[in-house]
RNA sequence: UGCCCGAUAGUAUAAAGGUAGUACAACUGAUUUUGGUUCAGUUUGUCUAGGUUCGAAUCCUGGUCGGGCAACCA
């Protein structure tokens, strides 16, 4: 075929839309998020959907908040929403509200009592439950569904004024009891709920249902592709039914398969619990799928506008490897982040041969996936280092590349060095590793000629600071929390959170700028945690570096 | 046992009747002052049975499997 990238089933939908001169070529999608809840990486899908799909054809996306349920939602939601979806990057057009259309929707309500196509149902949900029937079996009419037009107008007006208590009646469509898909089985429209609305407060005690304030508020706003997930296709012969008899602009639904992901659980009703129940910290755990988390995790907007352009849209149930996000999100940083140096579990080793007293200071470039580095920051060097713990061993394998009895490696920017003994305690512990370096090693005007395989990092132990490191882990310990017969809470994994308070960080680091992403050579991508302060740092790890070596090593054990 | 949706490497996603491709994962090797990065390469796939056709992942029919639908939730 051509070289072009192939288009996704909703750009084919819109190029021929656009090709028939529907809606005159105008192309205007939706977000429309319930705030009940913080926004998730699914979120994130449908948010590059619509802002996306608008922005490829010259159209635009409204954000709409579909707040027609008071008793879950909140503004506290509102605002981490809106938060959200600019931090990922886009801009709505408009900011609205279901709540908007309040009166507009009961207008249209009226209008089809008037045509006989609602009523007034007095019957208790047990007995709707009944009326509608079975997948298999038709349902039957209650006795309310005869009442007379006025008698309806009456009761629904009634309603709305509070004159009847919450639960005692509400309003039905009348279409087909008998219809085989149970939406167009006269689907409740209007219920009573005397609640307190975080927008129009006291005035209202009936609010829409979903089905009759969805895709109205489509229509009102013009919006010509509204696009939601699967779950929603048999609720689109609604959508087209209600539009139809109100007889106003023709919104089009369509469908496309929710993001899921391994290792996570993906509903805000699921997520909600954990927050509640303290199994995280709140919504922006940095182990929760939600935006918010990704953010404090060190995720950037533009890896996860990339993750959602590689995964892709279709109709077909779908399970995302964490691994894709995960590798999104190295791809960005390492072309991004400042490298650093960072010792998570430290040994001291002393250079034996360096004078007591000397300092030096070295340079290291900040990035050198960039031409020219970024420049380069200067690092302290002296006689005592701290260096990472799992870099030495005793009895070291052929294929260990770092610090043993004998063994010479490179100090990342600094010297070669060789180890010469090394002192344990009483519990079998290493404490210190006694190393000579060769001085005319040094990175950048090496003369020595020695070639070693190994390069570690360290920190200078005078220059040092301290910090606090927050390492994660995967959330939950089954690749499907949900597959389990119990609760999906039992899966979760008890080590996903790992706090290690005593890291020694290379001096520079005390300049951490809050949102920036720093890669530990060797150790992973880090970020400072919004709860980090001057006098106590914290870094949370977004994600480790791909690490062969670990793979390399658990085959070695394993065999 | 009603209706609706879907089925292409391990996971996703292309191929609009004409060479089954791409990404991630996995595996080899090269480069490397990060066991990172980068580069080169390898392995792995059309649910099934028929039919239409010169030719089927694609169209038709049956089956199988997976998912959804009977909230005063969205």
């Amino acid at each position: 075929m051509n070289e072009e990238k192939s288009l996704n089933f909703l750009e084919e939908i819109i190029e021929e839309d656009i090709r028939n001169g529907k809606n005159d070529g105008r192309v205007l999608t939706r977000f429309p998020p319930e705030p009940n809840g913080y926004l998730h990486i699914g979120h994130a899908k449908s948010i590059c959907l619509n802002f996306g799909l608008a922005q490829r054809y010259q159209g635009k996306t409204n954000l709409r908040f579909d707040d027609t349920n008071p008793v879950t939602e909140d503004v506290e939601y509102v605002d981490s929403i809106k938060h959200d979806i600019k931090w990922l990057g886009f801009q709505w057009e408009e900011e609205l509200y279901t709540s908007d259309y309040f009166d507009t929707l009961y207008q249209f309500a009226i209008q089809l009592i008037k045509k006989e196509l609602a009523y007034v149902d007095d019957s208790t949900p047990e007995e709707i439950a009944v009326s509608k029937g079975t997948p298999t079996e038709p349902g039957k009419a209650t006795s309310y569904r005869s009442r007379s037009i006025e008698e309806n107008l009456r009761l629904f007006e009634e309603m709305k004024e509070g004159k009847h208590p919450d639960g005692s009646k509400v309003l039905r469509a009348k279409i087909d009891l008998a219809n085989p898909n149970m939406h167009m089985r006269d689907p409740l429209l209007y219920r009573i709920k005397h609640a307190h609305h975080h927008r129009t407060g006291d005035k209202w005690c009936i609010y829409p249902m979903y089905d009759f304030a969805h895709g109205q508020s489509d229509s009102i706003e013009k919006i010509t592709h509204s696009v939601c997930t699967l779950e929603f296709i048999p609720h689109r012969t609604l959508y087209d039914w209600l539009i139809e008899n109100i007889g106003i602009f023709p919104s089009k639904q369509y469908e496309f398969a929710r993001l899921n992901m391994t290792y996570t659980v993906m509903s805000k009703r699921r997520l909600l619990q954990l927050v509640n129940e303290k199994y995280v910290e709140g919504w922006d755990d940095p182990r929760m799928p939600t935006i918010s988390g990704l953010r404090r995790r060190g995720y950037t907007p533009a890896s996860i506008r990339n993750f959602c352009e590689r995964i892709g849209v279709a109709k077909r149930e779908n399970v995302i490897d964490v691994g894709l996000l995960e590798f999104c999100i190295r791809e960005d940083l390492n072309k991004t982040a400042w490298r650093r140096m960072a010792v998570l579990d430290p040994v001291k080793l002393i250079i034996s041969n360096y004078p007591e007293g000397k300092e030096e200071i070295l340079h290291g470039e900040n990035n050198p996936e960039v031409e020219g580095g970024e420049g380069e920051r200067a690092i302290p060097f002296s006689r005592e280092l701290w260096i990472e713990r799992e870099d030495f061993m005793e009895n070291a394998p052929k294929k260990f590349f770092r610090l043993g009895p004998g063994l010479s490696v490179r100090l990342k920017n600094a010297y070669i060095v060789t180890c010469d003994d090394f002192v344990k305690d009483d519990a079998g512990n290493i404490t210190e590793i006694y190393c000579s370096y060769i001085p005319n090693s040094k990175s950048g005007e090496d003369t020595s000629g020695l070639k070693v395989k190994g390069t570690i990092h360290w920190v200078s132990v005078p220059h040092a600071k301290r910090a606090e490191v927050r390492l994660y882990d995967r959330l939950f310990k089954l690749e499907n929390p949900l597959a389990t017969e119990g609760d999906f809470k039992e899966s979760i994994n008890p080590e996903s959170l790992q706090i290690l308070d005593n890291v020694y960080i290379e001096p520079d680091l005390a300049n951490a700028v809050p949102g920036k992403g720093y890669q530990f050579i060797r150790k992973g991508y880090f970020t400072l945690d919004t709860r980090s302060t001057t006098e106590h740092l914290v870094f949370n790890r977004t994600v480790g570096l791909r690490d062969t070596w670990a793979k390399e090593s658990q085959k070695e054990a394993s065999v």
